[in-house]
DNA sequence: TAAATGACTTGATCCGAATCAAGTTTATCT
DNA sequence: AGATAAACTTGATTCGGATCAAGTCATTTA
């Protein structure tokens, strides 16, 4: 995400066992026997450059695919021609999820920068799942999660204002790259101002605005796609829905 | 829902074979002698009242729930002590996938009025679908619908005006009841204006006058829970974000 | 290197829905 | 039944964030 290093991707001998990943990702609580069986079905393509699509909308689907570095964006198309951003999918992370009720893909999956997968053809995976319990459990659980993250998605849609929400989006940021052994208050964000302001609910020019506020409070540092998080226990209190800082100086 | 027959539950025989709700519930698709298997591990219990709850955030989770008759609410209590609604659960419908991840509760499930539910022992229904492919395949199935329904939440809370969250929000029931049997246009509803608000990230008075615009407007008949679809089409039309004129707002 | 294009910012204005404030109707509780 | 509380409706007002309108800055292309 962060660095620009030039991988040869061919050269490199990609296994489960030996991915930095395996922990957030499908082998997470297998033994190495199954993590194994489980290498033994997975797919690494060439690496997908900006703007290509691992997938549309209405393709047929047939693997799961575990990002391995870079980062994607997944979205549906709307009735009126616009789009809703649905998430940003980091490395570790499993996407395709929504395809499995009808074998289709319902949205569609762009790489935001230039970013390698794993793919995991679906159908084997279910015949290993049933033959490997833990696998299952593994499978069910990563399925679970997904719906708990989007109920957290509704939440903040349904209730949260414009501020709440970006503090959200920088934080989820911050965990997840802390989670991947990078820094939690100096990243950058692959995705644009008009991409977040979408995936939040939030028009362009409301995020840029926000932005600008933030570093006048003293929230963070923010120049075009780097953004360094300054005061992270103030980010976490608008989070919870505590007076910002502007509101508190209104107070006489 | 809509009826208000008394009907004693305890001399009921129940089994999935004869249930109507099976093609919607997790016997779909199944042989008769898988049927068979998995009515074998489903308990039926007493029937709830209104506002009684079928699980607490923070409960053990050890078994899902599928709703046989009546109607249930789900909800997760946000930080400020206010609650968002996750969703309204009729017959057929199977609530509590959001628990396997971490084998708690992490929203909360109450019953809207007399409501009846099968009990299914997760665990047990973990070994099961290891045993039977086709059962294993209906849960993956199952948890696939539940993120893609999810997924079209988040577009309706992220980019809707009101009237489209209400019509999306009445068409939804209009479906529901249809599919099982009841009228596509005159049924009523369970919650209260305050629920629908929230779960629409609205207020209960712009609930409240939409339900009057909708009738002067010939789109519909209310009377407190009583509704009547009047125009279906119209309502899909105003679904589709028909009448503004804002189709490129959205695109990126 | 200049021109063009797209991404972002900033300001002014507007609008949809929230909030505030009564009032009315319905349900619940002695 | 009568009292009280809750649910709902309706109107007036406010406000957060969208939209409109210009700009600047950065990146790509000629």
């Amino acid at each position: 995400m962060t660095s620009r290093k030039v991988v040869s991707f061919e050269n490199i001998k990609v296994a489960c066992k030996n991915c930095s990943l395996s922990t957030l990702c499908l082998p997470m609580g297998l033994t190495p026997e199954d993590v194994e069986r489980l290498d033994s079905i997975i797919k690494r393509g060439r690496p997908y450059h900006r703007g290509d699509h691992l997938y549309r909308g209405g393709d047929k689907f047939h693997s799961l695919r575990v990002i391995t570095s870079g980062s994607v964006k997944t979205y549906s198309p709307n009735e009126d021609g616009g789009e809703q951003v649905l998430g940003f999918h980091l490395p570790g992370e499993l996407i395709g999820l929504d395809a499995i009720l009808d074998d289709h893909h319902n949205c569609s999956a762009v790489a935001l920068e230039t970013t390698a997968v794993c793919e995991v053809p679906f159908s084997q995976l279910e015949t290993l799942s049933s033959l490997m319990p833990s696998l299952q459990h593994q499978m069910y659980r990563l399925l679970s999660r997904e719906i708990g993250q989007e109920t957290e998605m509704l939440t903040l849609l349904g209730k949260k204002s414009a501020e709440e929400r970006l503090a959200t989006f920088l934080l989820s940021f911050s965990e997840r790259f802390k989670q991947r052994g990078f820094s939690a208050s100096d990243f950058f964000l692959s995705m644009s101002r008009h991409e977040i302001g979408n995936y939040l609910g939030l028009a362009v020019e409301t995020v840029s605005r926000l932005f600008t506020r933030f570093q006048e409070e003293g929230l963070l540092q923010v120049e075009r796609k780097h953004v360094q998080l300054r005061d992270l226990p103030r980010l976490y209190d608008i989070v919870q829905g505590a007076d910002s800082v502007k509101s508190s100086q209104n107070r006489i």
